[in-house]
DNA sequence: AAATGTTACGAAAACGATTTCGTGTTAATA
DNA sequence: TATTAACACGAAATCGTTTTCGTAACATTT
């Protein structure tokens, strides 16, 4: 076991003071060729890297950025660290991802611990328990110290910071559209309860997509779910208390259950009944039938938070201004519509 | 915007030195109750928080581990991940996450940034590319410099190092059993190339169960796919020249595609077609038919690699004895199989 | 020959914490 | 009263870098 070399190591082999080594190895002007020489080969042979710690504490830059996101399982926030990484990594940037587990606890302790030092900038999706408890002053302690943030798909107009997020309203606006240009009128909506922002949103282009084609809005079409969690039961009830023609989901899981609930009904995708399903992930690609699906960009919506972030870190001018993305959702057609 | 204030400050406002304030902040026996609560109040207030950076230079322990995963949009991978989170988490270590892409490059360049004073161990998976090249000398470096390594899922007998498994070939061999106790013969693999160690493990455990069973191997029921990527004619070709009555998938992108393409030519499953994919992930549970899968159990990976890896970390005893867990898989049974 | 300018390097402070050791003040003991 | 012990605190080194500033040695100019 070698263990790691350092510039005092170098300067006493050498017998030169630590920052002419320093110096050389920045091929510092200051230094002569020969030293130079000498010092750069010395420290290739023993493979010297210099210590990021010590260089952050010296530097008061880490050249890393933080991102918390409330679920790692998802497919979604996946594609966006994706996007993150990717264009962090270009520019020089690790990449620091936490998980809050949809906790408002855990969101809490990892901004605390990321904001101690750790990173120069950080991006986050609130966690549903924030967004229930409304609570956002672990927040804004650390955007007073003046650590730039960039949130990204569940925002809240209670922080002042970048953000970056799709028009979930005009997404779910798309997708009825489309239902009513085929033929659809009975069409549902089966969403999480309104806490989400997202869902909230979503549920809005609903409304808002019958109104511009006058049908008439029916609260019983819309089923709200309590959580992300599917209830086998509120499932059924839902699809044997009434006609739908049309569904769209708020999320792939929900879609994917109510299309296999009603292809065991006997129904027919899409000739009976259409689907449409927020967020194109994998599931929605190899769903049977496959799923028309609204697309949020993940992976477009990690590189634009990330180019957020790191211009607002690297120009240390801290205006106040600051700068929402509205990313416009896309839809994939699919077989499960018309 | 309120920086953030540090020891020094608290010294200079309360008039004391800075190592008394570090020693009241910390209980120290050493200084007086009235000290202390005077400057606890007092950071309390400010609401101080030591910078980790400077606190991980001193102590030469970040706290942190990193993990480096070949892709983080793989839901086995994030599955894990979640298990290291929470174990990691529970004793108090932040997990830094970065993403090699399945490239070589990348795995070395995500090592030397985390290897150089950022971690205090490493949990990794290795990319297909590192596979293919069998080049491991980046890995080597770094255990040699002392960092705890544990390596998951895709590891290699040329590093010594704990590891944390599962018994793919079991995987197989079990899969391949249920197959034939329900009476198939003719039993197709469908898998990638063989450099990436699970592949070559799992096709092993399928030649194995055959033989058991006296069942002769017919080479041209296996096929090789070169890439993770989906090619649509090697699978039409494939199932169009032969007769295949089960089919084993090593992932299950590969099974959802092959049963998508067996249902549109008409056969039924799981009567005239069997099929078994690997890693229960999302997709086997919603696919129609649901899919029959052998588990990995990432999540319990996760976790055992991160208490091997802690262990090692806080007993720095460099004994050299290294330990494989060898995780058994089990056989979720679903519609797609009799 | 004196004054000035280069060149090549080292000393030391700094980043923010931790920790060892030393010491002045008081209290307890002989 | 002299000695020792306990208490409460501060000075300084340290972790591994970076960077500013000072300066010895030599070269150049008048």
């Amino acid at each position: 076991m070698k263990p790691k070399i350092t510039l005092k190591d170098i300067a006493r082999e050498l017998e030169v003071s630590i920052s002419t080594v320093s110096k050389a190895l920045k091929n510092s002007e200051e230094i002569s060729r020969d030293t130079k020489d000498k010092i750069q080969a010395f420290a290739k042979l023993y493979n010297y890297k210099p210590n990021n710690i010590a260089v952050s504490l010296k530097n008061r830059r880490t050249k890393n950025i933080g991102v918390i996101i409330p679920d790692i399982v998802h497919h979604f926030f996946t594609t966006v660290i994706r996007g993150i990484e990717k264009y962090a990594n270009a520019k020089g940037y690790n990449v620091l991802v936490c998980v809050s587990n949809e906790s408002f606890d855990r969101e809490v302790i990892n901004m605390e611990l990321l904001a101690n030092g750790s990173i120069d900038g950080l991006i986050m999706s609130l966690s549903s328990e924030t967004q229930q408890k409304n609570d956002y002053n672990h927040i804004k302690e650390v955007t007073e110290q003046g650590i730039p943030l960039v949130m990204f798909d569940r925002v809240t107009p209670h922080i002042q910071c970048d953000k970056v997020v799709i028009d979930d309203e005009q997404g779910a606006f798309l997708a009825v559209k489309k239902f009513i240009e085929s033929g659809k009128t009975k069409i549902a909506l089966i969403t999480t309860d309104n806490y989400l922002s997202v869902s909230k949103d979503r549920a809005k282009g609903y409304i808002k997509a019958l109104e511009a084609h006058q049908i008439p809005l029916n609260e019983s079409l819309i089923l709200r779910l309590p959580s992300m969690d599917v209830e086998e039961k509120a499932f059924e009830d839902f699809f044997s208390d009434q006609e739908v023609d049309a569904v769209l989901c708020v999320n792939e899981i929900f879609a994917i259950h109510a299309m296999r609930l009603v292809q065991l009904q006997g129904k027919k995708i899409p000739q009976d009944i259409s689907f449409i399903g927020f967020t194109d992930g994998l599931l929605s690609k190899y769903a049977m039938p496959s799923l028309t699906a609204i697309a949020q960009h993940g992976e477009l919506m990690g590189e634009e938070a990330a180019k957020l972030l790191i211009e607002k870190v690297e120009t240390q001018e801290d205006e106040m201004t600051s700068h929402t993305t509205i990313l416009q959702p896309t839809l994939i057609e699919r077989e499960s519509t018309l």
